[in-house]
DNA sequence: AATGAATGAGCGTTCATTCAT
DNA sequence: TATGAATGAACGCTCATTCAT
């Protein structure tokens, strides 16, 4: 969605710009289908029936298409976490509940059950993609830690943080357990109820450290 | 500990026998250096100086090959949580603590932070891979539900179940966090003191749902 | 004479087209030369002097390329049977002499001994190639019932058709001993003779057997 | 059958004459099932469950198994051959239709059918199976030759080869067409019963060309 | 903005062959 | 006799990339 990634000047007419929506659609649509294993400029270019040369008019290299596809789904759910900000609740306590509950149930959809564990794999080698990967978590935790703050006044930013750390990858690590198709799917509710209780509680009772 | 994936007759003597160990090293290394898209048999052979016919030799299908490193690899991680079921202190409330931060001290280490993203990726596409996978968590779980037992021996069984799910997925969750080389290791003792406490609180608190 | 077994698109620019042609010729003289079991994708794009991934552009599979090239070549042989059903001749008979005689001739050609007994040979085990063998003798058959009716207008159908089968295979069975470099080329036109002479004398006094 | 082929000594107890018999079996059978092109050493090997490094103790080489194996098919027909000599028939006319009728209805064994069209590409590139083919066409011709003799006695032997070879010829054309599993094979016995009555007129008729 | 055409490297795999044991 | 172990070449194929048109 920056654009940056592509030659400049690329894009300029309507009809590019909406190449490179469906061209990162039809990527997205192959890693979530297949992987990153089987995403290949070649395949990108096959879904939509265009030619390699032409989608190497977009992305010169698969390194940018990458990026880009990245961005672009990581922007999405950035713009999910800020509207959780605006959750209306009765007192921060119910926030963080309604913010867990949402983030919980989203571990179910396909899109995110198979999205994360591949962004986690390439923030491994690739810096540009552990930084991609820093950006949208680090919203997630902002807004745990904000409600957290007005939970815990007294609390240092380090130990909200760390809260809103382990919230997050507490959730997160249910991701192969409880996600779209895994083998414990059936026991997410049950599972949710859990994380929600215990985050909660967790955040009333955890001690000050400094 | 079984593997059996190259045809039975190969490495039967020492050196084929070691050749095999040095295969699955490398294959390995390779997949920890680079991830399983930078595994293919050539760059095994590659890294072994042996032949792509030698190689194919012992493992006629890469699938082989990533049998019998998952298979390996998998059953070294079982021994660990093996272990960790005889592992002695004072109550049950100390052995979970023991447990849990073993497991969580492991995150750090290269092989775990870089092996286990790969592998909840391959389980999302490979069946096989989804059942080596519930193979080695079940094992892990089952050693957190008999503390669980002792500790709360009235919960059932589903519930147990659910505590050790949950606990383990926690704790799984922090490795692209605080893993190795991961942007918030420095925090990794803070919030391995976090999970800990959480955990046998989490554990000590759950009501009964059935 | 359709061929399109390459992608759609394929082979649209003058080069493109002439590359075409120059990868179904080099494949043709590789079978004449090698048989089909020194066909490969490998060496026709290195007798070409194109790389391998260039000819995979043009045919993504080596059973495309073998389709399209049987395709061409028995194109190529069905326009000469075509061609030999306007033999201009003083009667059936001398018509019936005039393409048998074609047909011998065209044995001794280095294609036609070395090209058909390897689509025999494909068409015991490929049931496209064994249609395609079809085809080809089919029209091949036809013109020669077509002159054994005007020859014999009260023989049914089956009997002629009985015929032109026993005359063709009479011929095609030659091909081994009397074709191009076969060890009794010398006695050809014999043959020949005895083939032209006998076939004529089969059609004329062949009884009804309906 | 005359193992000058392997090593002389390789093969000289019963054990090792029994493997060579298996061996040559196993070959043909996967020449009749896949063809020549499907025979590979190591699929031989495979099929006897014996490894590739013993295979090739009793033949060093991919073309010395080829030609015992030809060797022993050809000796095999050979023997047939030999026996349709001494066929029992009230006159020469009535051998010749014997001799016909066997070798014709001869077409329609899976072997035959598979494995003469192989025979004939094999002979089109390699000299010595042109010369093993040559070797039991000739057996073949012969008996043809000697009954023709019988019936024509004043005819040369110039134009009783002639008249043996396009009878040979037309019934071995017939081989793709009504051999195992043709598309014609329904019309055998038709075709049969042309042919024979057709080479009786053409021994009968056949003008001295000398 | 798009295509056709081309390269060259890499992949997994099969193969004939060799050789020590 | 027989196996295990190894080589190295070839194969069909896919891929990222480049570039003229």
């Amino acid at each position: 969605m920056n654009g940056r990634r592509h030659k400049p000047g690329t894009a300029a007419y309507a009809t590019g710009q909406e190449t490179v929506v469906r061209i990162l659609d039809a990527a997205f649509d192959i890693v979530i289908d297949e992987g990153m294993a089987g995403l290949s400029m070649r395949r990108v270019a096959r879904t939509l029936g265009i030619s390699p040369g032409n989608l190497s008019y977009y992305y010169a290299a698969k390194a940018d298409l990458i990026e880009d596809l990245l961005t672009r789904v990581i922007d999405g759910y950035m713009l999910e976490f800020e509207r959780l900000r605006n959750v209306q609740a009765e007192d921060p306590e119910a926030q963080l509940k309604a913010v867990i509950t949402y983030v919980f149930n989203d571990l179910q959809s396909r899109s995110t059950t198979c999205f994360f564990p591949e962004l986690w794999v390439l923030a491994n080698r690739d810096a540009w993609a552990a930084q991609q990967m820093e950006r949208i978590y680090s919203v997630y935790r902002s807004v745990l830690e904000d409600i957290i703050a007005l939970m815990r006044p007294k609390l240092s930013a380090a130990d909200r943080s760390d809260l809103a750390l382990a919230i997050s990858a507490c959730i997160e690590g249910h991701t192969m357990f409880v996600g779209h198709d895994r083998p414990h799917r059936a026991r997410h509710a049950r599972l949710r109820a859990l994380v929600v209780t215990q985050s909660v509680m967790m955040v009333r009772s955890a001690p000050s450290t400094i």
